[in-house]
DNA sequence: GTCGGTTTTGACCATAGCGTCAAATCAAGC
DNA sequence: GCTTGATTTGACGCTATGGTCAAAACCGAC
């Protein structure tokens, strides 16, 4: 049997339903990271996050739940990004210092071009349990890989001697804390603040 | 004419009150600063805060003219001490390396010992624009003198040659997404993660 | 143009949480 | 033990915001 245009998954309207779904769903994820970016957790209402989309409350219901839900979108849909770069660096066969390099810079702007980066800045305790349970999976997993390719690093002589808990937690940290200042109307774009910032903190570990 | 015990500032009825209207209004950021940790920003209640203490919400607003003003206390009370510690080195004849990490070890002490450091993960959004002015131009007061000490290092050859503005981003970023993770029942002590830290760091710009 | 499902609306409800206040309680000095 | 000012209470009002829902509008397929 042949298939058709109409057959192709791209122009199959339940394909093209969902797609639509899905755009509209990030459109309020990074609706909801502007709003939290520009004004502040305080100004994290649905209202506020309808409003910057032209919509009403009400509609935001048909695309979630709930606001928790919301947000539980938005750290799985962030987290998803730095986790692949994870992931794409695991078949590298480049040394750790490039491969930490390239995880950092993919996950600086995770943060920082997909907006909704900034939702880091919210706490997880707005999460139900499940929720966060799965989400801190997740961000354990990433925290795992940064440490892991610290510690080979370390073992082959890259890097100097740290403990690679503690210096993941630095140079994770040095990272989340970017939504906070970052201004992406100011002079460094994200792209330059990405690598300056890869930069330090992987030369921070090497020698 | 002879100062008797009762003239001494000490025990002055007057100086009595205000001392403990003082302690009081501290154990309130305390309060404040464990309900923010153990429990996130979604329980920063007012009311949550007078249940750690026993008291009535009612009472809170006897203290703090409403929750603005306490967290704008918070604030306050937790930079002056980075900034008395930055002050403190501003002395010392050390070398800037040893002084930067005088610096970051006390303020990362202010952050996680007395609790109400973790009013960092808060957004400023909630402050009055007067209050976030004053306190901003604290804050940059700080950002600034660690610059400072970060241009001195790399002037004396002792730092490598790194953006003063992203480094300083960077060391404090780490340093303020502590409160984020640290956990004062967990294994590391706050001493132990101050000293680790301020070690890393400071190691992480020299030669 | 009409039919079915999808999307959007806007009015509405419920409640959590801030902030108020008059009255009660406490405590230091005499 | 009385007086006076500092402190605390607890019940209350009010608003902002999360969330619901029935009805309307939309839109593509035929």
């Amino acid at each position: 049997m042949v298939k058709t245009d109409m057959e192709t998954p791209a122009t199959t309207l339940a394909w093209r339903r969902r797609a639509s779904r899905d755009a509209r769903r990030t459109e309020i994820f990074r609706s909801l990271g502007l709003a939290l970016r520009e004004r502040g957790l305080a100004s994290l209402t649905m209202q506020a996050i309808a409003d910057r989309l032209g919509m009403t409350k009400g509609n935001l219901y048909y695309y979630f739940k709930n606001k928790q839900d919301l947000l539980y979108g938005c750290h799985l849909a962030c987290m998803r990004l730095s986790l692949r770069a994870l992931g794409d660096v695991r078949r590298s066969t480049e040394p750790p210092g490039t491969r930490l390099s390239q995880v950092l810079t993919r996950h600086i702007r995770a943060i920082t071009d997909e907006v909704y980066g900034a939702v880091l800045l919210t706490d997880l305790e707005s999460l139900t349990p499940a929720q966060r349970k799965r989400y801190v999976a997740m961000r354990d997993r990433f925290e795992r890989g940064v440490r892991q390719i610290i510690r080979e690093g370390i073992e082959r002589g890259e890097f100097r001697k740290v403990d690679p808990r503690l210096a993941g937690f630095a140079i994770l940290g040095a990272i989340n804390w970017i939504p906070k200042w970052y201004n992406p109307k100011g002079e460094l774009s994200s792209a330059e603040i990405a690598d300056a910032f890869a930069d330090f903190l992987v030369t921070a570990l090497e020698v």
